[in-house]
DNA sequence: CGCCCAATAT
DNA sequence: CATATTGGGC
């Protein structure tokens, strides 16, 4: 076995940003609301999260190596994996709708390095799935994102380099937001699948993640049902105009009245805020039309 | 079957 | 508007 002084790098840092189970299950179960626990018939024992009890896990960043890790114990919380799983596949969710997924910065990056880790040639639907083991997560779910991220991706390359290719659309810009948010691992920008096997390990990490995470996406959905934004509110980027902007370095991105994301935007060396559970601060009075409310999660791990 | 892409629907 | 869903090609 070889090893490559590079792949210990990225993979050292893939291994740190993983939230440990530690730190997982004590938010997941803040954050899953008496509401969410009813409707996905979470065995939420009675008191288990009272509402206020808030209590913070204390950070201790461990690395494990993968060939270190921890056997999971039974873990009384396990439960809760079951209520996505059983959102997911198990119990009565079969016929129902799901609701609409909402891919925040954080899902995004666990999207991007999976996608990643994989390898542009593994890295399809199924696969990608499997690797971010995000619960919850349907193969749909990644294939349409993954079209759309792959959108972007061409985009970007298109643009550089020319000088004054293609008009940005306005829409295009817009939806980039989420992408930019997430540094584009250099390799992914070369050009079209490379038929040459990848540098690094076909699969590894993969026992890593393997575990139950518990980042379950069913929370999200369980809240959103469906809903929608009439939120104007762009950054400097015209339609057809000269100027074109890059995309942010970073999501500082001050939305008016945006349904609020976890602020990424935390200060190097400052963790996340304690429980970032936030919900949309505007009473919906927008255009008057009936917005339903938008509670966007995850406060797990950050650049 | 699963992927991919475009178009369309919500 | 962001995602989901569908449909056709592979």
């Amino acid at each position: 076995m070889r090893e490559e002084e590079e792949s210990s790098s990225w993979f050292a840092r893939w291994e740190e940003q993983l939230p440990s189970q530690e730190e997982l299950m004590p938010l997941s179960q803040t954050l899953i609301t008496p509401d969410l626990a009813i409707a996905f018939d979470i065995p939420v024992a009675t008191g288990a999260a009272p509402p206020g009890a808030n209590q913070n896990p204390g950070l201790s960043l461990h690395h494990l190596p993968a060939s270190s890790r921890p056997p999971p114990h039974s873990d009384p919380e396990s439960d809760l994996n079951s209520a996505a799983a059983a959102a997911g596949g198990d119990e009565p969710a079969r016929t129902l709708k799901r609701p609409r997924l909402v891919w925040t910065p954080q899902l995004h990056k666990r999207f991007v390095d999976a996608v990643a880790h994989l390898g542009i040639k593994n890295a399809v639907p199924k696969t990608i799935m499997q690797l971010m083991s995000v619960d919850g997560l349907t193969r749909e779910n990644v294939a349409s994102h993954l079209q759309k991220y792959r959108l972007y991706l061409k985009r970007m390359q298109g643009l550089s380099g020319s000088g004054g290719g293609g008009p940005i659309s306005a829409a295009d810009a817009a939806t980039d937001q989420l992408f930019a948010s997430t540094p584009v691992p250099h390799h992914f920008l070369s050009r079209g699948s490379v038929a040459g096997p990848e540098p690094f390990l076909p699969y590894m990490p993969v026992a890593a993640l393997q575990h139950h995470q518990q980042i379950t996406a069913a929370m999200q959905q369980q809240q959103q049902q469906y809903y929608h934004h009439r939120n104007l509110g762009h950054y400097g980027s015209p339609t057809g105009g000269g100027g074109f902007d890059h995309a942010f370095p970073n999501p500082a991105v001050p939305h008016s009245g945006m349904h609020q994301m976890v602020g990424p935007a935390a200060p190097p060396g400052m963790g996340f805020p304690p429980t970032t559970l936030v919900d949309d601060l505007e009473p919906a009075k927008r255009g008057g039309n009936g917005e339903r409310k938008v509670l966007t999660l995850f406060p797990t791990g950050e650049d």
